[in-house]
DNA sequence: CTTGCGCCCTCCCCTTAGGGAAAGGTCAAG
DNA sequence: CTTGACCTTTCCCTAAGGGGAGGGCGCAAG
């Protein structure tokens, strides 16, 4: 298959297919052409990438679970424990996005989005309290 | 004030001034010995800078926040414009990450995390229903 | 006076996960 | 045979600095 039908099939782009080969992620083979031609395993492996980018798990830690998915004698608590400590990190930046969003929305109640040059969101950025 | 001295007031790094120095958003005058030296107006900016960071916006964006503040014929308007655009922003990155968890927390959940090879999260990420 | 330590300078490479574009080869249809 | 769509490689670009090398400056102690 060539590599727009299998990056459309896995949900991704040409470009990031190219990409994860280049990082040696997923190294499909090539035809007399030249070009990379995914089995049906290798679009699989496409979208367990995908779909564990879309978890929010970086490239090296999508590596990490390929690995263990690869590997028969795994054991489940190494996958929890990605998975946990993955949530965890969510769960930060969740926390830390709560915060910006008191804020900001704290700021736009302060101001009255007038033709006035009066503006307290600049005022407080400035450090006005 | 030297670089590190104006760095702590503000909460950021001697690099981070370097840094807004070479793109033009913070540019200090030079003593006698070639050293950065702030003034005080130029930490309250730093400061400024460091909020409007801290709040989520882009660098760009702090820079017309800037703009915005030294601008005495601005309207409030537009301040609230930027704010309201980045507090909508901020909710599409919360939503997603909502997202992100609910599902890391399902596949947590379905994992015995144990010892044994079976493991419900790499058969759920590899697209078993 | 000189040594040492801490601070400062510039310059360069590194990070994530690809996007965009250029220059050229290939394939299938008309 | 040509055209258009697809493929290839290679290079540069992103945001916001971090890390480190190599070298200069300042101030206190010996």
């Amino acid at each position: 298959m060539n590599i727009s039908q299998a990056a459309r099939q896995a949900g991704l782009t040409p470009k990031a297919l190219r990409y994860y080969e280049s990082i040696g992620l997923l190294v499909p083979v090539r035809g007399e052409n030249g070009y990379r031609d995914y089995a049906a395993a290798d679009v699989a492996t496409l979208q367990f990438i995908q779909r564990a980018r879309a978890c929010g798990f970086a490239i090296e830690e999508v590596r990490e679970l390929l690995s263990l998915y690869r590997n028969p004698s795994r054991r489940s608590h190494d996958a929890k424990a990605l998975v946990a400590e993955k949530l965890a990190q969510v769960e930060r930046q969740l926390q830390s996005l709560r915060v910006m969003r008191e804020t900001l929305a704290e700021l736009a109640d302060s101001c009255p989005g007038d033709d006035s040059p009066n503006c307290r969101i600049l005022d407080q950025l400035a450090g006005g309290k």
